[in-house]
DNA sequence: CTGTTAGCGCTTTCAA
DNA sequence: TTGAAAGCGCTAACAG
């Protein structure tokens, strides 16, 4: 190992005794290259242990067999499992992936940008932080391809996938309505600063006012456990009737919630229905299996992927397009 | 954006009056460069909006500015804690990291090693599928660094940074043990085919032997909350003696067994005392929290990159090393 | 079907 | 302190 550089295609070529052109044919379009002449070159980099060096390539070519790919987190369920298909389907089709997190914090954001660009990555999927436009810019000034998620990209920047959301607060509201004649349903909301928490707001409103039932609104500002099961107490007292009907927008909240009634004295479902949202793996193994909104997590990523693969394959003429994937409902035991 | 390529080093040197060498220097040594030389250098670099081309440089130097992260999954808390650790410090670090998922398929792994060999990644960071060293061997015939995880490696291959299970399972038997005059441990285990359910078994069994109490043995082909749950009603039936020992060598097993437990209408710490491993999220979220052995996976990642950067920093005189880290045992109600 | 050749953008001697 | 020039490994266009 010390010291020598890796034998480079010249060398195969000249152990196999051909030119670096039938070389790199042997590898990209075998089917023009004699049999003969293919099985010798082959033998020679089989046997000097030839590793094709990519920056040779990316260099004539001006682009990488790179995605980037930028996230806010990897802990936290929904962007794991974003990540995970991502990087499943981007391997699948050779292309490497350069993780990049940015801890919510919109300067680590921009360096990463900025890496993906020098690494003339061919393209780019990223969950923006915040709204603000121009730091993706840097990405397209080296003509890295991008694919937004959880934001819509307007046309000129590039495709997009979202989910909806409001969709997601509706048919949970809807669901729980159609429990009995209630008299109230309880929305137990995150801050409203965060876009998702006022979608599926709206989309519960959407639903409790076209029936003129009233929304109960009550909001936290951490979506925790610790919270949901504070919230359940001022729950409890409510006085119009069971069983209680209750919405929380995530799962930790619900599991919280859950908990808390119980500590005061109520069955979850006999007197209250309890649904989440995000249908993490938390509510799968809670004691009480939560009724919530699951989101197509691994799709989103497989479709922005796709997105993204297509529009590299046919870059001249590629629309770039809106995905809006629609939320389910996984019925449990807490709201069957 | 049609068309044209970016600007390189030769476009800026123009644009300031200057030579190629002096715009490089002005990026990598710019106290060598006269200020009124940088300035204009700089001033140039920021109204082309040049980007640097890695490509370029990895090609002059043999290596690139990138690290390779093999896993074989990223959902999974475990995974996920050690490449955002990872990906954390990486980035910090100025380094790309090319994430690869090998689902468990040494093809894939293969397949992925030959990607990152190919980008010449500098270094790699890989949790290994098996113990077949051969894989491997293609990242080092390009001089790509390697740290393990979870694997101990030779002292020719690299660094690498495990866990100690032996001692996690013996911690977690010396709680249980400590809790009084039990007659019996019980131990819901995995199959033995997996390492570290070897080990963790061994680090109790030495405890048990030493202390002359038997060990029952319950072994699980599958590590979930419904086989824990299963074993439970076994569990129960036994006679001999509240409150019950047990140690399950996962969180979920132990999640399982608690609430299977339950379900035989034994309480939870009072009739059986039931410690988990891995304390991940579920251990704090569960209805009765876990006392679980903690493994530090965050630290993990941050060793492994530091062994890693450590040898690129100084490949010369680098001596390979194995870190053993240490699991720390979680006290919670499980058993208190 | 195969060989030749001109760069892609960058770093790094070596001279000036 | 700066400039000139030699490649690093590869692809693709062209000629044979």
């Amino acid at each position: 190992m010390p010291g020598e550089r890796n034998p480079g295609i010249a060398r195969v070529a000249a152990a196999a005794g051909v030119s670096v052109g039938t070389v790199s044919n042997v590898m990209h379009r075998p089917e023009i290259v004699a049999p003969s002449t293919r099985e010798r070159v082959l033998k020679a980099i089989e046997a000097l242990d030839f590793v094709p060096n990519t920056a040779g390539a990316t260099l004539r070519q001006g682009a990488n067999r790179l995605l980037g790919l930028v996230v806010p987190q990897i802990l936290n369920p929904f962007y794991a499992a974003i990540t995970e298909s991502i990087a499943t389907a981007a391997g699948r089709r050779g292309y490497a992936l350069a993780l990049c997190v940015s801890h919510d914090d919109p300067e680590v954001e921009l360096a990463h940008f900025e890496m993906i660009a020098q690494q003339r990555a061919a393209g780019a999927i990223v969950v923006p932080l915040s709204a603000n436009e121009d730091r993706l810019h840097r990405l397209r000034t080296v003509g890295t391809r991008l694919v937004l998620i959880d934001r819509t990209a307007d046309e000129r920047e590039g495709c997009s996938v979202v989910i909806d959301d409001f969709h997601g607060g509706s048919i949970a509201a809807e669901h729980l309505l159609a429990a009995g004649s209630a008299q109230v349903l309880h929305l137990v909301n995150g801050p409203l600063s965060i876009p998702q928490c006022r979608e599926r707001r709206e989309g519960t409103l959407s639903v409790t006012s076209a029936r003129d039932i009233p929304l109960e609104e009550h909001t936290v500002a951490e979506m925790s456990i610790e919270e949901g099961f504070r919230i359940a107490k001022h729950l409890a007292g409510d006085p119009r009737g069971l069983p209680m009907l209750v919405f929380c927008t995530n799962d930790q909240l619900a599991t919280g919630v859950i908990r808390g009634l119980e500590a005061e004295g109520l069955r979850v479902p006999d007197d209250a229905l309890v649904v989440g949202y995000g249908d993490l793996e938390l509510a799968t193994t809670a004691s009480v299996p939560l009724t919530s909104v699951a989101q197509p997590k691994a799709e989103m990523g497989s479709r922005a992927l796709s997105l993204l693969l297509e529009e590299l394959d046919d870059s001249s003429n590629h629309q770039h397009r809106s995905v809006v994937l629609q939320p389910k409902l996984v019925i449990r035991e807490s709201a069957p």
